[in-house]
Parts: structure tokens; C-alpha cells; sequence
DNA sequence: TATTGTTATACTCTATAACTATA
DNA sequence: TATAGTTATAGAGTATAACAATA
């Protein structure tokens, strides 16, 4: 199968679909040893850059609703990764990562980046650079 | 919510999951007219990119199994866009697009690229070129 | 009034396993 | 034996709507 035509050479959305679905999977393998899955990595990672932050705010961050961020709290909490921590106001949860969600995620964390370095060795190092710097400016720009 | 701190800045999988959520909410918005979803117009573009292909094959190319290439070939022929003709093998369905098919996806097609555009203005010129290009390349190097 | 977390429920997408008919 | 399509079923992941507590 092919992606020939310029609809699908050149279409951003679909070229970008099909790399993330790849780049997922090959995460989702990375992972296997600790049980987790990418978009829970993700997570974590979230509440270790934004300690004592909202289970709203992290829903927002991760592009996902109150209701399906509770979910990822709970099955993080499950694992002993995260804490519900009281914040000033009392309707909150002020989420942390425990000592073990520190340790853990520094693993984690590792295991991806070898995963990604496969992936980006396809490029020379400086397209590598100016494909995640690309990336990122379309994300921040918006 | 930032993505602060070295491991979320430099995540490939990261920030192409974040760029590719909101991509896809992009593309959904720009196909409402049509009522159809992104993944259900990238199997049309496989389609026409590669008619007489088998559900099996338009699943490997979408990255999923034979079940769920048959759910997105039963949606597409019960809107006419589709549709399964017989082949050499017997047991293989031959999947063309229809002439109403073949229009509609010409129209989805304009609102995607207008889309895509909306979101590549944020770089220059030279820089969505050389994204694209990074993307394809790493893409089509697996 | 608006917002946070929570709960219950439903929907979408995908996978698995088994069946049939062909190769 | 292996493969294409099909079918039924189950599992993730997500959204919606309603509720209690608090701002």
C-alpha cells in the first residue's frame, strides 16, 4: 500500500496520524516492563513538571475531560506513583508523585528516550533538532 | 499547565501525541459539514490512492486489524462512498471509490488542506516544507 | 452562580476468537 | 494449511450528565 498522491503525501493531519500511531506502539513496547502505557507516562510526566497541580489542569494539559482524568489519577494513585495532596481550596486535589513515582518515572523516562533516539536516528542529528523544534513551535504557537 | 523540564520539551512521542490530538479536533471541525471523522477520509484517500486494494490490506495501511478495516469499509459503502468489487481471488473484496465517493472526498479533501494550512501558517514557508519533509522521511525509513 | 471532584452511564474505536469459503 | 472476509463479543478510552461540597 501505498501513500502516493499529493492528497496524502502532503496532508499534515494524516502523515502526522500515521507517525504518532507508530511512535505510540513503539512506546507501548518500550514500556511493557513497567505495565504502563504511554498516555499514563505522559501523565506523570505532567505532574512532575507541575507539582501540586489540579486534576482539571491536568485534564486540560492532556487534552482530556475532568471525568477521564480522574481516571488516570485513580489507576496512578492505584500504583502508588501519584498523591491527592489537600491544596488551599478544598474542592482541589493538589496531585504529587510519591518516591516511588519519582523513581519509577526517571525509568520510564529513559526507556522512552532510547525508544524516541530509534526512531529519530532515521535523521541526521540536526534534522532531528529542527523536526522536534518544529514540533514544538507548532504546539506553542497556537 | 507548562511542559517544562527536559523530559516533556524533548519527548518526541510527546509532543507529536499532543500536536496530533490537536490536529485531529482540528480536522473534525473542518469535516463537520461532511459528517465524517479524519480516519474514515484517510481510508478514502487510501482507497483512491490505491484502488482495488483488499480490506486487509486497507488495514495494514491504517494501522488496524481486518475486523476494523471492515467497520470503516461498511460505513463508507453505507454512505455510497465505497464500494466492493469483485476481484481475481474470490475470497478478496476489490474496494473503488464511487463517483460520489470520488467528488465528496475531493471537497474533504479542500477543507482538510485548509485546515492543514491554518495550522502550518504558524511556521514559515521554508520551515512547514522542511516538517513535512522531516515527517515523510521518518515515516517512510521505518 | 461557577467550579472541583466524583459517580454512573453510554459511545467510539479497536482487538480477539471463531466461522466460511476459498487458495 | 493459510488467507479474506465476516460475525459476535469484550476491552480501552473518552464523553455526558448529574450530584455534593465549596468558592
Amino acid at each position: 500500500m501505498t501513500t502516493r498522491g499529493i492528497e496524502l503525501e502532503q496532508s499534515l493531519g494524516f502523515q502526522l496520524k500515521l507517525l504518532q500511531v507508530e511512535a505510540d506502539a513503539r512506546a507501548r513496547e518500550a514500556l511493557s516492563p513497567f505495565d504502563i502505557t504511554p498516555a499514563r507516562v505522559s501523565a506523570l510526566m505532567m505532574i512532575k513538571s507541575n507539582p501540586g497541580c489540579t486534576q482539571t489542569a491536568l485534564g486540560d494539559a492532556l487534552s482530556v475531560n475532568r471525568a477521564s482524568a480522574m481516571k488516570i489519577v485513580n489507576y496512578l494513585e492505584g500504583r502508588g506513583f501519584v498523591e491527592r495532596q489537600t491544596s488551599a481550596d478544598p474542592r482541589a486535589n493538589a496531585l504529587q508523585l510519591t518516591d516511588s513515582g519519582r523513581t519509577e518515572l526517571d525509568a520510564m523516562t529513559r526507556a522512552l528516550h532510547t525508544c524516541d533516539q530509534e526512531t529519530l536516528d532515521r535523521l541526521s542529528a540536526s534534522e532531528a533538532e529542527i523536526l522536534l523544534r518544529l514540533i514544538h513551535k507548532l504546539r506553542t504557537a497556537a
